[in-house]
DNA sequence: TTTT
DNA sequence: TTTT
């Protein structure tokens, strides 16, 4: 059934990258999108919403966008739920990222020409590897040293992922 | 910022309806809508996500959905938090559908031809009101003894909604 | 870049169905969508926007939906562009379905238990046969006879479809 | 019935700014959105969407936004047609936007420490002064000297725009 | 637990 | 706590 989600927002802190026991990367974040309007008390609210995003696209968050980027979403609201610590079911409602756009321009001392607007597609994937980034690797340090989990993407505290290679939605 | 959701689903219960102490509709409910997808096992899953809708259209949800309608939802996705009674912050994900479109046909022995497809936006609230309705008043009993409450939307124990009648985003 | 469309609305015709050369299912169609508003004069008016699927859900929608038929499409907008019969370019804006979700109500008079919201999505792909379908067969009619054209979707006078079965984007 | 397009993309031209008869200003721009996969042919092609953005908005569009500025825009399909002016009739799909949101980071040289993401929602209109433009005013020569016309936003050749202020959608 |  |  329809169930699509578009969001335009700045991430909270730098993204989270894990993989599965399988192998499968699997990056989370959380943007911060301001409302449109002003609370009763006049000041300006944001949703802060989890997300969740497979495979490259992960990788791809990981590499290239950071506490304060701006970010956009395309995907969809996903629901579950899991036991926790204390014995009673947790909901989760997050965000499941299909493409993540990148919406900050490249930084002021970079060489590229190039303006904004770079999209992490699963389709539109275009294997960059993470040495030729045109944005610089200043984020690269990020990349090393993680740990292989099997874990609830925004938990360290339960629930295997039950996922496979093989039964991704993408 | 950017924030959109559609969704189409099922009600998995009746909507419940509510008033602010300042006499503002607040309806809740939530939609079953199934992945387009299998999961590893093989089954079909849903994704069950909570939805708030204010107003006129609240009370059009409760006058004319009941658990297992089929609707489509236009809105947002809206993150709050409140202490919970165990001391611990809550942090809830819900959508706040700015219109509902009712996509049940009409019964069968209703006397309309209309086909499906009713909107329940803000800006297209057509005011019918509650004895008129094209659909009967099979559900008018719901609508019945609603306490006004000053209450979360979606719970029993906490934290009073911060809203008033001047202060609506829409 | 992102571009997202979300619609439902009902076909103002039969989908029309197509076969590129190299065999890969077309189906066109026109999605009457009510606007939530009411013009000047005070009546209710409707946008018509010609939708395109490709492959298995194009297939699906051939096969159940007809014209009047309720039905969701999640997709792209696309534009495009092509040398009118009187010398002239011809600019095209339509949207590219990604999914289609059929629902109707199945017929009072089937068997099935089933209560609307058939997805018709790449991904669920379910393949059903076009000989088991549990709408019946009432439009397998429509679904014979079809010339394998290598036109433009929409139009009989121009232009050759630019596409080829590997470089299709889904 | 549900119609919702989200876009961001890169504007090809300057906004161009218009005013009806009874004063409601209209601009339109058209966004090229690139997209996420190539073509058979290897390259990357974009989609020309037109958009109509009405009131405040339109002026913060005219104000803030030129020719390559990234945007975002939340709104709607219209189709409509009139007759062209070899008398046959044309029909036009466009996007009209409820709320377009300015994706460019500040310039360089611009005292403000903000980052980016400012929306033109006519909700969150914040009814900033033509001359207090944060983003300086590099751009308020082209909002001198319009015409008032009475014209089919996207074309010079036709068609009354049928719209009074009483009678805006929003 | 939040971004600009 | 889940719909068809």
């Amino acid at each position: 059934m329809m169930n699509r989600v578009v969001l335009v927002g700045r991430l909270t802190k730098d993204p989270e990258l894990r993989y599965t026991p399988s192998g499968v990367a699997v990056a989370t974040f959380t943007l911060a999108c301001n409302r449109p309007f002003t609370s009763q008390n006049g000041d300006r609210e944001a949703d802060f919403i989890n997300c969740v995003v497979w495979r490259k696209p992960a990788e791809n968050v990981a590499n290239f966008l950071s506490k304060g980027s701006l970010a956009g979403v395309d995907g969809r609201i996903q629901t579950r739920s899991f036991d926790g610590q204390d014995g009673k079911r947790v909901f989760i409602t997050e965000v499941v990222a299909e493409s993540v756009q990148f919406l900050e321009p490249r930084s002021a001392n970079s060489g590229s020409s190039n303006r904004g607007g770079q999209d992490f597609g699963y389709n539109g994937g275009q294997q960059q590897g993470q040495g030729s980034s045109p944005f610089g690797n200043q984020n690269q340090q990020r990349n090393q040293g993680f740990t292989r989990v099997d874990e609830d993407p925004f938990s360290n505290d339960g629930k295997p992922i039950d996922i496979s290679d093989d039964d991704l939605p993408f």
